[in-house]
RNA sequence: GGUCCCGUAGUCCAAUGGAUAGGACGAUGGCCUCCGAAGCCGUAGGUACAGGUUCGAUUCCUGUCGGGACUACCA
């Protein structure tokens, strides 16, 4: 049990008895520690409902308050409930937290069953840096999850049917150079891609052309499906290679093209059931009236001052089916093949409208119990403000944007690094530099659009990972300088120091902030978090001395030390962020 | 036009409706004969504007201003 849930259980049983009823008396951490270690504003609300006097009914839960074996409480202000945590309670938390392998991280999410559906870059494209959002907080998310108990299936969905396979294929067929194939087949699908692209901005006969393609693709004719193949196996390496350098993996590639053969069944089925209608030649939902509010209905839109339909297509006029109807199979094949209870996807916020159609879709056709996310996200932009682009107009490539970050970093790690090999101060470079990009991402709100500057993220002090990483570091170093080992767990740690008691506090809190990042899944608490704990450990390494403290007060902090190292370790882990021994 | 997101120090980013709005960078003053200075301890500087709800608003509501996104045959 956390302190919050022991403080929450021990001040309802207070209400309760001054109240004569069960009531929620929420507790939280005290924004400012000078009110205390924990704080309530339960009296306050409870008062109010009441119509009696706020500090009066805090005085009576306080005089009905036990807290024996925690600490004490007081009121102040309006009717504030603080409490005060006793040093000895940090002590047998730290304790306790250090015997446990799941360093007080409670499971929340057990028995239930969740899809995360990340990353999903476009096939026979690269990833430019617009992809690392939703890889690194999608994969993030996924960790949390697990960590929590749930039952996570990670699923990349991979844009791999779509219509820029119409254009590379036209342009395979007209103009592909076989030779720059071979040599790099990651730039020349790009080039084909472009130059695909182009021509059909500007030509109608070779727009059309583009979709014939993709229309023959995806009714099974022979050749395009080669080229088709062959495409995704030469993809698939290159996305592959920078999975392995950000360390995200897939339980399943079910990309949009495993849905093909349910597509026209889907279609067929929603027009039969009346859910889907023909218009101007596509097949289309529209709004059924829910909600009745029309501005909150997903499938209307007010054009010249009226609201008008703003159907979800399934069907385009050409006979091709488009995204919306692969999510509507694939959610469904989740559903009935993997059990689950909710998904969560991880996309841009542009694709909002979508979502919510999708969502609404759902409902109609019997999902609604499902626990469906748009998690969505912000821009990432350039120094000027502007998002995110090369000199050429197109997006960097993520592939060039780790390497940057990761020569970056061997610069720094050549100038200050103690480590000895050269081999070794690669790998440190490489963790480092994947690293900094990483928690960049995650130390950010996710709605929010960020400046990404790579230089900023490889300053490597202040908030940033190698200043979490570094404080392990210092962590493990202290064991590396200790004549003979010790039996941690025989230790009863006792605090008296306030940096130690503040590290302590921290530590007790891991549990506490770990089930919170997915009320509104946002890692970006996690991070925060961890650069509070780092700033106590730094803190503490300063005042405290371990090795050279007489024997007791020495184990009582190696204890800490190691708790510290083991938590921000765990943490850093739950961010997909490893930590090196020494650097 | 409509819908959604966002406006917090010179810059970047935090803050389940709570108390004197935190942290980092940059600026500036200290700290390595002391377990790692990628660090620690100081100083200076901020909620776009106007209303409303509330005992209490950066947070919720309304409006104004500013930025961004979306607005069916792209994904």
């Amino acid at each position: 049990m956390t302190l919050i849930q022991e403080l929450e259980s021990r001040l309802a049983a207070a209400f309760e008895s001054v109240l004569g009823e069960r009531v929620a008396a929420p507790v939280v951490a005290a924004a400012d520690l000078r009110f205390g270690d924990y704080q309530s504003n339960a009296a306050m609300a409870l008062a109010k409902q009441r119509k009696t006097n706020p500090r009066a009914l805090a005085e009576q839960v306080i005089a009905a308050l036990d807290l024996a074996g925690i600490g004490s409480a007081d009121i102040a202000g309006p009717g504030f409930i603080n409490f005060k945590i006793a040093p000895e309670t940090y002590a047998a938390r730290a304790k306790a937290q250090h015997a446990d392998p799941r360093l007080g991280v409670p499971v929340t999410g057990a028995g239930r069953t969740v899809v995360v559906d990340f990353s999903a870059p476009n096939v026979a494209k690269p990833m430019h840096v617009g992809h690392i959002r939703s890889t690194i907080l999608g994969d993030s998310l996924a960790r949390i999850a697990r960590c929590l108990g749930y039952t996570v299936i990670t699923d990349n969905h991979i844009g791999d049917w779509g219509t820029q396979f119409g254009m590379i294929t036209w342009a395979w067929k007209n103009g592909l150079n076989e030779q720059a194939l071979l040599e790099n087949p990651l730039q020349e699908l790009l080039r084909l891609y472009r130059h695909a692209s182009e021509s059909a901005k500007a030509d109608e006969a070779v727009r059309e052309a583009c979709r014939m393609e993709l229309v023959k693709l995806q009714q099974g004719d022979a050749e395009n499906f080669e080229i088709w193949q062959r495409c995704i196996e030469l993809s698939r390496t290159g996305l592959d290679r920078i999975y392995d350098r950000l360390d995200v993996s897939f339980d399943h590639w079910l990309g949009e093209s495993a849905y093909n053969d349910s597509l026209a069944p889907l279609v067929d089925r929603l027009v039969a059931e009346g859910l889907a209608r023909e218009s101007e030649g596509a097949i289309c939902i529209f709004s059924n009236g829910v909600p009745e509010d029309p501005a909150k209905d997903p499938f209307l839109i007010k054009k010249d001052g009226e609201w008008t339909d703003f159907p979800m297509m399934i069907r385009k006029s050409d006979g091709a089916f488009n995204y919306a109807t692969t999510d509507i199979a694939t959610l469904e094949f989740r559903r009935r093949e993997w059990k689950v209870d909710a998904a969560w996807y991880v996309v841009d916020h542009r694709q909002s409208l979508h979502f919510q159609q999708l969502f609404a879709v759902a409902e109609r056709i019997g999902l609604g119990d499902m626990d469906l996310r748009h998690i969505a996200f912000g821009t990432i932009l350039g120094t000027d403000g502007k998002p995110l682009k090369t000199r050429s107009g197109d997006l960097p490539q993520l592939a060039d944007v780790l390497d940057e970050a990761v020569a970056a970093a061997a610069t720094a790690v050549a100038e200050r690094s103690r480590v000895d090999t050269e081999e070794e101060r690669a790998a440190l470079a490489e963790l480092i530099g994947i690293s900094a990009v990483k928690f960049t991402e995650l130390a950010h709100h996710r709605l929010s659009d960020y400046v990404f500057d790579l230089d900023k993220m490889l300053a490597l002090q202040g908030d940033t990972a190698p200043y979490l990483q570094y404080s392990v570091v210092r962590c493990r170093s202290i064991f590396r300088k200790l004549e003979e080992a010790v039996d941690l767990s025989a230790v009863t740690p006792v605090l008296s120091e306030d940096a130690e008691i503040h590290l302590a506090r921290f530590l007790a809190r891991y549990g506490e902030v770990v089930p919170t990042i997915l009320d509104d899944h946002r890692p970006n608490l996690l991070a925060n978090y961890l650069l509070e704990l780092a700033r106590a450990n730094h803190s503490f390494n300063e005042a405290c001395p371990v090795l050279k403290a007489e024997v007791a007060v020495r184990d009582s902090r190696l204890l800490l030390c190691d708790l510290t190292s083991r938590v921000l370790t765990h943490g850093l882990a739950l961010l997909g962020i490893g930590c090196p021994e020494k650097m």
